[in-house]
DNA sequence: GTCTATAATACGATAGAC
DNA sequence: GTCTATCGTATTATAGAC
């Protein structure tokens, strides 16, 4: 196991969540992580954009293991569901609304600018999407209904994030988990 | 009317839309715009900054009115407000992707960097959820639940966005319609 | 109002020594 | 694996001429 590279990765996942792409300098990631100068064109020979092609996918495996903890706790959707969005807005909460959201940024940065991180960004959406729908799907709800509410809880899911972090308040987090119980 | 700094502030605004706050130069908004390279810290001495929060005052604004002017058009908030969703995703759809979610990027980039920047989103953010919020008032909802619904269906178009730019496809904003239609 | 020139700094990336 | 040094190019911002 190679922890300095590790240690890079995770540094990078965390500054992209609070600042987005273009704000998060090579130099920052360096000196954060505590990582030789110069190391990063050895770990990284693709560059910026590798790494952070590789944090994204590193945090869309931590959020997919996040949200299949989260939902295995209660049996119902209607339940996990809402229940998963109260824990993270006390994840968002406990970080001084520094975190939450970990790859929107980088996503709407690079929609139309980068082809590659886009692709990233939208294998994770999908991961994501997919965990969701799998749950609905294990209690019962219909195929294409399944689909479209793994879609929209992971909307909703960024889209309260965003509006948290502006406001500095989770209230957005909980009163998006108060409805979907009443949709669920 | 100062038409050369209206100028350079909807330039400013296209390309936040598309690119986030700190991928958009003030070089690449001169160019663009056809502004005189002399004349912008002449339109704007506070620099980037107050440029910026100009353009999203003004992004706000417009959505503001796109948003009581799309709402009119059907009395029953079940109606008015997925059909809002059809028009944005074609919208979004128009511009290749290139436009939705015009200050979501710079709302994260800000959240937890610049303070003059995430005031001017929160800002933008409530003013949309009241237009919202005032409609469902006017057709009977309860305040408590208007409000609510009104912070929710801002976070459904900032989410469905996102999702639908990732993916180049507007399938999530019709799809977040077609739920909101069941919710409302 | 608009220009040029430039300061001061940061960026990503590469080369070559060790 | 790690280092220093550096290239080339961006960035924001300012000073001063016109």
């Amino acid at each position: 196991m190679n922890t300095k590279r590790d240690q890079i990765i995770s540094t990078t996942c965390q500054l992209i969540e609070t600042q987005g792409y273009h704000a998060t300098g090579l130099n920052q990631i360096l000196a954060e992580s505590g990582a030789p100068k110069g190391s990063l064109y050895y770990y990284f020979p693709d560059g910026k954009d590798g790494l952070v092609e590789e944090a994204i996918a590193r945090t869309s495996q931590l959020i997919v293991a996040r949200l299949q903890e989260g939902l295995a706790a209660y049996e119902s959707p209607a339940e996990a569901i809402p229940n998963f969005l109260r824990s993270l807005a006390h994840h968002v909460q406990a970080s001084s609304f520094e975190s939450g959201g970990p790859i929107t940024a980088v996503a709407l940065e690079a929609a139309s600018t980068n082809e590659r991180l886009n692709a990233a960004c939208r294998d994770a959406y999908q991961a994501w999407q997919k965990v969701i729908e799998q749950k609905l799907l294990d209690s019962g709800y219909e195929p294409v209904r399944a689909r479209r509410l793994g879609m929209l809880v992971i909307a909703i899911i960024e889209g309260a994030t965003i509006l948290s972090r502006s406001e500095r308040n989770v209230g957005p987090l909980l009163d998006a988990a108060l409805e979907l119980e009443a949709l669920l």
